[in-house]
RNA sequence: GUGGCUGUAGCUCAAUGGCGGAGCAUCGGAUUGUGGUUCCGAGGGUUGCGGGUUCAAGUCCCGUCAGCCACCCCA
């Protein structure tokens, strides 16, 4: 028989890197709670149409990325590929825009994208997400990248890069955007066909290519980042002042896209050279039209998003767990039938009592109790039964005492004299 | 979606086209009821799957699936 195991791109999540994971979700958490962000749990099934609107029907993601497929109702709906789209549906089915002057929350959880897998990408991936709506001022753009900033730091994860660019608004976007087409048709024979394609859907996206004849040609091209209108430059230059009051270092990087439409204004990419190729783990920006396209009222927004996954991969082995364990091993039907009430007794005072199953001879106990990291064992057969006692071991010393019979007072006795 | 590399025991890996092995791990034993070190022993395999070539395939060929890495894309 075949065995079953998991789909292309998914995997168990299991030991220490689950920790891990539980690690920088608490510490999220913590840093989430201090800065007055609500969190919120989201359905990771929706309507397909929310990401073909939000995220832009002419993005790599919507066009093949996603898991969609229709359900016995006949509605089309797919795993949600990205958190942000939920998260102004949220606001708006929920009627937050209505409630509050602004609105701060998070949220993490699995997503879904149907790619090639490699190093650091997977089909479920895990984000944590973090969005803002209703604030235009640039004081929150960096207020989010001192959050970033004090969370990695708490993590431990010292070698990262932030980069910063604006891709400005509608109006300037517009405008470049010919500018551009026109300057790359006078050099389109030096660019790869990728970009040859990007030139006709999203000539921005130039910028992002890795080929080195492109980067060459988009080094001497314009770039959208000198032409933003007034209000756009604006925003920038203040939200470099309060990075600075903040005390963050950020590089600001003119060749910075985004590959989701709905960006404007503010962008930024948090980047390790520990990663392989896919080195971004952090990213985000503003999408002060987004709201208003889902057809809520205009308003502002800029979130980021944090690759879990990727994160994971940067941090530290964790230290041992100096839990203390203890084990009971038994010898013969009299001393099993004491396991219960013992089992009971420990438990009630929150020691983890491990013990064998199966009736095994002492010896293979004890290796399993080695095996098991416990500190101590409780030793009961015969003898001891006759003599009205548990004899307790303390494996690294290797002393032996005496223990009286009775559970409770056994446990009490083991507690009292190991501080477990 | 494209390309490269790789699939042999739970894990890491050997085996010129000729009887599928080792180390680690697991389990048992080494004076009756005492772990780690040491010694002895045991279990564990449809060589990813399906075809083909051959007297003979883990090994060569084709296909397929999966993993890794890169492209692409993105967190």
């Amino acid at each position: 028989m075949e065995k079953i195991r998991t789909l292309r791109g998914f995997r168990d999540i299991v030991g220490e890197e689950l920790e891990k994971f539980r690690r920088v979700e608490a510490v999220f958490r913590g840093h989430c709670g201090i800065l007055g962000f609500r969190e919120i749990e989201l359905p990771v099934l929706e309507k397909t149409e929310l990401f073909v609107r939000s995220i832009g029907d002419t993005t790599d993601i919507v066009e093949k990325e996603m898991f969609t497929f229709t359900d016995i109702g006949g509605d089309s709906l797919t795993m949600r590929p990205e958190a942000t789209a939920g998260m102004v549906r949220s606001y708006l089915q929920e009627g937050l825009h209505a409630k509050e002057r602004m609105t701060k929350v998070f949220t993490m959880g699995p997503m879904f994208r149907h790619e090639r897998p490699q190093k650091g990408r997977y089909r479920e991936f895990h984000q944590i997400d973090v969005e803002v709506f209703g604030v235009k001022e640039p004081l929150v753009d960096a207020e989010l990248i001192w959050m970033i900033r004090m969370f990695l730091g708490e993590l431990g994860v010292e070698k990262y890069r932030i980069e910063v660019n604006s891709v400005g608004c509608k109006t300037c976007r517009e405008s470049f955007r010919g500018v551009l087409v026109d300057f790359f048709e006078t050099r389109k024979g030096e660019l790869c066909e990728d970009c040859l394609r990007r030139l006709e859907r999203n000539p921005l996206r130039i910028f992002d290519c890795k080929n080195e004849q492109c980067i060459r040609v988009t080094g001497d091209s314009p770039f959208l980042f000198d032409s933003l209108c007034g209000e756009c430059r604006d925003h920038f230059e203040l939200f470099q002042g309060y990075i600075e009051d903040f005390g963050v270092s950020v590089e600001t990087n003119k060749r910075l896209v985004r590959g989701l439409d709905y960006y404007t204004k503010t962008v930024f990419e948090v980047t390790s050279d520990d990663l392989g190729a896919q080195k971004a783990f952090i990213a985000g920006g503003r999408y002060d039209n987004l709201v208003g396209e889902m057809g809520g009222p205009a308003t502002a927004g800029i979130g980021f998003a944090v690759g879990v996954e990727r994160l994971v991969m940067l941090l530290a082995p964790l230290s041992g767990k100096t839990e203390k364990r203890c084990f009971f091993a038994h010898v013969g039907d009299q001393a099993r039938g004491r396991l219960i009430p013992l089992l009971k007794a420990s438990a009630a005072r929150g020691i983890n009592l491990l013990y064998s199953y199966e009736a095994k001879s002492l010896k293979s106990q004890m290796r399993y109790a080695d095996n098991l990291g416990c500190g101590f064992v409780l030793i009961l057969g015969d003898d001891e039964i006759q003599k009205g006692v548990i004899v307790l071991r303390d494996m690294t010393g290797k002393t032996q005492h005496e223990l009286p019979l009775d559970p409770e007072k056994a446990i009490e006795e083991l507690e009292r004299l190991n501080g477990l």
